[in-house]
DNA sequence: GCTTGCGCCTGAATGC
DNA sequence: TGCATTCAGGCGCAAG
């Protein structure tokens, strides 16, 4: 599934592309994927057509599309999403939502088997469109505030990985990259939020910018000039995983079988020994 | 106000 | 073989 980083090698694709072409035509095949789009889908089709793209925006795994009558396209890729972008009259792919053509014969098709993802337009708010101004920073942007987010951390009544997947806490962060980077921070999926010391949350911090930009320098290689593929799964399952998908393998630091627990109606992996939730994370390495 | 749980959605994989 | 069930999870919303 697209996370951040695939997310962001979408962005450059699309700036790449159509960021100064305007929008010739738009074809709405599936009126689901503009279901959060309230005016309806002629009222999207209405508001773009015509219109220039003036830029291409990410803030954690939003996208949007800025247009030169101050208002955006918002897109979120779901699950499933994928941008692709080809010459006019290349074969429609399945599960193809909506289509749009712009000048010098650029097709951009926004495709989406299973429809969580969606496309809106919106009006321009300050410095993200209005229905994300609730999203908090991503950690690879500048605005990210590292102590903010602690002092809000600190003040959760909750557990820690609930707490990295509250994108109003922090964004980007999605199941993945949650246990990867507890995992490399040694601290308990289900720890306190208030009982986190504060060298482990700059410590988790760090591990999620890592694992995020290693994911993108890996992401960002594989795709080619007229073709935007977010598909994710290629550009993700190359990556390393030491714990995500990996029950049953031992620990690569310990050797400890990785486990699997259902948690928040998903699945959330672990090394009981790494990550004894008892402990801290400076305990958990000194063991 | 904050926390928690559910529904959305498709198709591959699995179970009987 | 074929039908039914399970599973994947980001997000918004409503209930607690």
């Amino acid at each position: 599934m697209p996370e951040l980083p695939e997310v962001e090698v979408v962005r450059r694709g699309l700036e790449q592309h159509i960021v100064g072409r305007q929008v010739q035509d738009i074809r709405v095949l599936e009126i689901r994927s503009l279901r959060r789009h309230i005016a309806g889908p002629q009222d999207f089709v209405d508001r773009v057509t015509g219109r220039v793209v003036t830029g291409v925006r990410r803030r954690g795994k939003f996208l949007w599309m800025t247009l030169d009558s101050s208002e955006s396209i918002v897109g979120h890729l779901g699950m499933s999403g994928q941008m692709l972008i080809s010459a006019v009259g290349t074969a429609r792919p399945r599960h193809s939502r909506v289509e749009f053509t712009f000048d010098e014969g650029i097709e951009l098709r926004f495709v989406d088997q299973r429809i969580f993802g969606y496309l809106m337009v919106s009006e321009d708010s300050g410095s993200v469109p209005l229905p994300i101004g609730h999203i908090a920073p991503d950690p690879l942007e500048t605005a990210f505030d590292e102590a903010e987010f602690a002092a809000r951390l600190l003040s959760k009544k909750t557990g820690i990985k609930r707490a990295l997947l509250d994108q109003s806490l922090i964004s980007g962060v999605g199941n993945i990259y949650a246990d990867e980077s507890l995992w490399r921070s040694r601290v308990h999926y289900a720890r306190s939020t208030r009982d986190l010391q504060r060298v482990e949350i700059a410590e988790l911090v760090g591990n999620i910018q890592n694992v995020m930009r290693e994911a993108l320098e890996q992401g960002g290689t594989s795709f080619d000039a007229l073709y935007v593929n977010v598909n994710g799964q290629s550009g993700y399952f190359d990556r390393s995983l030491a714990v995500y998908g990996q029950e049953g393998m031992p620990c690569e630091r310990c050797g400890t079988t990785i486990q699997r627990d259902r948690f928040m109606n998903r699945s959330s992996f672990f090394c009981p020994r790494c990550q004894d939730p008892q402990r801290s994370a400076h305990d958990n390495l000194h063991r």
